[in-house]
DNA sequence: CATGAATGAGTTTTCATTCAT
DNA sequence: AATGAATGAAAACTCATTCAT
């Protein structure tokens, strides 16, 4: 009927992403300022300059705007990651882990105080581990691989060291969320890289 | 009027706090069960045996109740680790981080999945951090203040390497949580002491 | 976007405050038929043929609801005052005393059996005097101040008249409430009026 | 048993009278503060010095505590009234009627506040006037009767007259509760007869 | 009799979700 | 598709009353 048929489809495809992506930043705000609980449906169309109607014509309920939320983050920074990665695959071993802690810590410095929330849904629901959290902890364990198969690793399982390098992060970050300001991206990045390598002790 | 009065007061002051612990373990049971934003005052009450006016004659409200919950877990550990490392003073270095993470794992061990939701409050409500985290830090800063002194770490600020320590600790916590039983208390300790201190570098 | 989107929030206004006005009028039925204490949200409601939540959704809660509809019943009052004094502007004082007594007592007619409650609030709560009553008692300041101005009435003072004024309005009102249908609203207004102006010495 | 059981027996008849007196006073106070609907029996009780159940020993549940403090208090003044109208007989009609009123105020000047809230609850529960207001109101209709029967007052029905002496001074009660300390007893009882006597016409 | 913690029915209030416009 | 008032099930919370000590 209408020749430009595919174009509006695609028009109107990407207004509707645009329109679910302004949702989501507004649902963002609402949960980081109030908390998982306290975060109200109304405060967050209203924030997002549309009607509580609207927002779930994008998304099926208010448990789904939360987890396509965080979902959507972590694949963000699931793609970075493998920018990253990809772009440093030629470094030696302590360049790619520099990469990889500078990506997560940029991420985090766009979406600041909603993280805070992440990392508690993280913890919470230890049933259905969420499949975001899996892909960021896959690229994590991509870097240690790299690290053992070039023994700059001791051996001790990829699992282990992934776990302690998250966790290292995790603790910059949420040092950083409480006490703001102290270090830039890149200082943060390198305390954790020397500390994960190196340890400790003196 | 009554010779027992004293004692008397004693024994409903006593009662009155086993009601208030009863109400607390059952509390505890019921959030972790059903997470921070499902628990109901009622379920907790059932639970405790009691009914829901009485868990308010002992908790202000729900929020109430939640944070001296939390609270009460923090000082609990809090006093454990005191007693840990007032008997590990006069060993090394090493043993005595090995004894406080071993508290802290032997506490885990006791309210699991209660402390996987205190893993969230922590991170929610940046703006006030609750006082019992900050005297579990203090502890660690204590540690951590302690192998300074002995030149057994590096010199980086007390702040920094109990951050990294937490985060270590932390990062078993949540990974024996999603995969529980590989390993006990003592090897945990060993992983996070042998990680914390030498790094992961080969 | 809607032509008519200037009609259309009107319109909604209207359909609003129409609203707002259905759940007075059955606030007002279920305050008076239940007293102060005992009427429930829940009637209120469903006598409104609207969800609790809907009463929500136009006053803010319980005391605010009876606070805007005591207000609300005052105000109407006072409007109808102002028309009546306006009206009887031109007449000899005593005629328009007596407009100021029929008015209040056709207001009384319509709401009857709530402003036997609205009596109540009066009195409590004195703290802080409601804007309503306050609105009214100033009607009968300007009657009575007309009536010092034509030495209509002894030099007094306007605040002690017109408390005797309304004291009298009110002694009819309240006795009315207990023998109903006893006199009609003039024969009352003209025993006020007499009484108030000659007294009852013989 | 024991020869002084008769003794004791009125001790204890008094001690329980000054038990109830006192929790009574305190439920006045509570009420006369909070208002009818905001008094708790826990405040009152603690108010009083003892336990709620004690407060259930003497009086049957919250209404029978409220219907018996207030029909006490107009008891009280019945009592008063009865003795002001006997020791008045002799006096001329207008020296009567100055002691019916002074009678009134002062025994306002005693429970202040709270018979804000008698006045309430006279107004409220039309349906079964209270015992006790149906007392005073008698003494009112009393004083009125001998008016009429001295012609010191114009025919118009015992009860018409008494609603208007009754609203007189309801009127400068209340107006007294708002704005305290302007006039003593005397001259609030003077202006009363004046204005009920003569009327307000100049 | 006094005590005051426990009770739990009864209310108020909330808020995710729906749906007529 | 957007709107936002209406919905009402579900919680939270209250408080008069009871009763074991």
């Amino acid at each position: 009927m209408n020749p430009n048929s595919k174009t509006e489809l695609r028009l109107k495809d990407r207004q509707r992403a645009e329109a679910a992506a302004a949702i989501a930043a507004a649902a963002e705000e609402v949960f980081a300022a109030r908390g998982l609980r306290e975060a109200k449906m109304e405060e967050i169309a209203s924030r997002a300059g549309v009607s509580v109607g609207t927002v779930y014509n994008h998304y099926e309920d208010r448990d789904a705007l939360l987890r396509e939320l965080i979902e959507g983050r972590r694949a963000e920074l699931a793609r970075k990651l493998d920018g990253a990665l990809e772009q440093a695959r030629a470094l030696p071993f302590r360049e790619q882990l520099r990469h990889f802690c500078r990506t997560v810590f940029e991420h985090f410095e766009d979406h600041r105080r909603f993280l805070a929330i992440t990392l508690q849904a993280d913890t919470a629901n230890l049933e259905q581990p969420s499949e975001g959290m899996r892909e960021v902890k896959a690229r994590a364990a991509a870097v240690v691989e790299r690290g053992l198969q070039q023994k700059a690793l001791r051996p001790l399982g990829k699992e282990l060291w992934s776990m302690f390098l998250l966790g290292s992060v995790r603790a910059v970050l949420v040092h950083e969320l409480k006490h703001p300001g102290k270090l830039g991206v890149s200082e943060r990045a390198d305390a954790v890289v020397d500390f994960f390598l190196g340890g400790a002790a003196a």
